[in-house]
DNA sequence: TTGGGGTGGTTCAAATAATGAACCAACGAT
DNA sequence: ATCGTTGGTTCATTATTTGAACCACCCCAA
């Protein structure tokens, strides 16, 4: 590729590290299998191999071979009966461990439920990983008109409040990599020019909030404020979603420092570790 | 290699679904890739470059590679200023989905917390999952001289109640694979003999139960039932460690039944998704 | 200072792996 | 009893992964 034209320059390169992350080849069949995970959702928690060939673009063959390899290690587990393929257990594990090291649910779950309790609304935590905003919590609204949400979706990061609360505060490659792509347009106030969202980002980063109607789905009202990490770079974002009915300027108004302190928190309370250092343990076997 | 000669006679194959797991050749690039992610543990939770090419036994270019490709998903995470590497914000979004299909930890629990109370000794869960069981769900006896476990560690199948008792009841290839691998020893209790293991096994389908004193760890004693799936074969297992010191015939007798009781409920509440299943006799599955 | 031993990261030719069209067998609904 | 599915398998073609050698850097001890 392009490296290899500079091969003999390399020296040359002013950035230390230049390919941090994202730019780098990077093995591509291990790419694509992880990537057939991502077509797991609550919505459609299983998935047939056809289904799986037809929604990754891969032969069935080697749709089947990743899928074969990803149950190998309980990424994913295949029913006996109906032969669907679905998230594995293995997971579990890892998600215990990665909790371990960084308390997320543990902590952001009683933040969430007392920022819907002080405003009545739905409110959700989502963490960027792969790519997109990935919903971890999420408390709703004991109104019975709320707004409605499903856990473990990807959220889009150019029509939702949460998106753009994010990208505002992200590290600059990965807002270059998100508005790469194609900006689908969700609704009739989906923003897909690129100029129009960069200015919004720049007002994001000034508000520390963003506020997006129905940008995402219609009739919903989203304000939401970046939950930072250590390195003062957004890791994900605190949301509240409310009817639009609902969302007066003096309602969101009044939300908007709640989501802020919320964030806030959050960020405070994950920024816990790296402090205990590993180093050196164990050698292979325990003592 | 073998397939390829019967590449003209396979019509002749007497079993349906011959690699129904593990046998076939599964896309060794991502396997490996998986692999590393094993190495991550609550004791081990962050591996830097070198040491993972070490314990993976791959070039730390290689290695880097691999995690970079997980990286990118949100499987594995790079801290920004300590470059080391550990499990991602991805896995909670994976977790949650398959969470959300199978309920796991919501029910296990309180079921776990039940028994501890019950018993006053430390009880813990495990799924099988890659290779190895994962302990899940952990709660630790209130008894000032307790046993205590570490978390999302992978548990020997040879060397533990919980594994013995999972073997039990496990489909044969899993078993088989697990018999194959080279039997470590733990303590001097640790039994490597493949003969015995396997009569043990047997003894433990007659009771429904496992025993093990200091087969993993000099000084605890692990009683330990299987956890069944819908399939009526073993997930995973339940099981109390309790000291040796004070487990004495009759305490272990009275413990036993409880922890059977903790696991058929785990199996029952686990038992959600699709309904009883009628596993084709499968014919000449030779190991 | 100098040097040794550690780290993370990079390169390119050589070796090894992944891929998919075409093919079964089986199930379900016309 | 055909059609349109499904899950699964094969093998020649093809694109991929791999690792020794290489930087640059950092820390510690002479």
């Amino acid at each position: 590729m392009l490296a290899n034209m500079f091969a003999q320059v390399k020296n040359e390169s002013p950035n230390k590290f230049a390919n941090q992350s994202g730019s780098g080849q990077t093995m591509q069949t291990v790419d694509k299998a992880l990537g057939l995970l991502g077509y797991f959702s609550e919505a459609r928690p299983e998935i047939g191999l056809s289904e799986m060939a037809r929604l990754s673009g891969f032969n069935k063959a080697t749709a089947r071979r990743f899928l074969l390899a990803l149950e190998k290690h309980g990424v994913v587990e295949q029913d006996a009966k109906t032969r669907v393929y679905r998230l594995g257990p293995g997971l579990l594990r890892l998600a215990r461990v990665r909790e371990a090291v960084s308390p997320v649910q543990t902590v952001v779950q009683p933040i969430l439920e007392d920022l819907v309790l002080r405003i009545g609304e739905t409110a959700h935590f989502s963490l960027y990983a792969g790519g997109s905003l990935a919903t971890l919590g999420l408390v709703e609204s004991t109104k019975s008109n709320r707004v409605m949400l499903e856990r473990g979706e990807a959220i889009p990061l150019h029509a939702t409040a949460s998106g753009m609360a994010f990208m505002a505060f992200a590290r600059p490659q990965i807002v270059a990599s998100a508005l790469g792509k194609t900006l689908a347009r969700h609704t009739e106030h989906t923003t897909t020019d690129r100029q129009e969202l960069r200015k919004i980002l720049q007002q994001v980063r000034r508000a520390g909030v963003a506020v997006a109607k129905g940008t995402y789905e219609d009739g919903v009202c989203g304000i939401a404020a970046p939950v930072i990490g250590q390195d003062s770079f957004a890791r994900g974002a605190v949301a509240v979603a409310a009817p639009v009915s609902r969302a007066k300027r003096n309602v969101i108004a009044s939300i908007q420092p709640e989501v802020r302190r919320a964030a806030a928190e959050i960020s405070g309370a994950m920024g816990v570790d790296s402090a205990a250092a590993t180093t050196r343990s164990r050698g292979a076997t325990a003592a």
